[in-house]
DNA sequence: TTTATATTTAGTTATTTAGCTAACTGTCAA
DNA sequence: TTGACAGTTAGCTAAATAACTAAATATAAA
């Protein structure tokens, strides 16, 4: 039980969704896309990439300075997956985050990651 | 999105998921049932069922002094209690509630309540 | 009508948690 | 080897929430 109050949980918070549906069509993003798409601090990015991990709901992969991180489906957890799929679609918000992430995919995270850290010399 | 998170908020609590699995296995109780079953306060019991029911999960009817619950399945969310069913599927936790709450269902209403006042004078 | 009582609501307190900044870690490049 | 930097961890604050007691509400019985 505790298991499925912790995966509960780790879905229960609004930020942490937008990165389940943000992953679920984007295949993979690294941590400074993510921070980006949710525009909070890195710090909290991570916070939440780390729980989501930690249920077993994402897996991180690192590459050189980056981490990507990818959704995994568990086993067992299709009709989760499904009941999500049929209860988010269409939501206004994850729409407007789709756009957000095409235009945030079309930056270099290099590029992404200099914007981020104030120097707001790139292009838009 | 709001009403998705709001049902795995309402989901994603001990208590409450006690319920969840107690009304799904027994039909309906009432209040002072799930009091016993929880072994908390009436007022939290009435607070966490008042949850469960603003999320549209549960039903109640009054008759009388009683208010009954009932679990509802929303349309749509047929594959969120197969996961849930799944996922909890032999759960020591609730194997041990559906014990107790086959004592409890075997005490009458009115000798219930009046354990929970304090007079222990009532069969075990 | 008055009293007892099942449930809910109000108000309080303690715990949890989402956010931040700052410090730390590991990797790349100069 | 040193400096820059992506990401994480630690420590803090503010907001959310689960628990309690006490008061309010509604129903049944005396």
């Amino acid at each position: 039980m505790e298991i499925t109050l912790e995966v509960l949980k780790a879905l229960s918070d609004k930020n942490r969704m937008r990165v389940i549906a943000a992953l679920w069509r984007f295949d993979e993003l690294c941590a400074c896309q993510v921070t980006e798409l949710l525009q909070v601090s890195g710090a909290t990015a991570s916070r939440h990439l780390g729980i989501l991990q930690k249920t077993g709901l994402v897996s991180s992969r690192k590459d050189g300075r980056w981490v990507y991180y990818k959704l995994l489906r568990p086993v067992g957890s299709e009709n989760l997956f499904q009941w999500l799929e049929h209860s988010l679609a269409g939501a206004a918000e994850l729409v407007g985050d789709f756009q957000a992430l095409k235009k945030i995919l079309g930056i270099t995270r290099e590029d992404l990651c200099r914007q981020q850290r104030g120097e707001d010399c790139c292009p838009k």
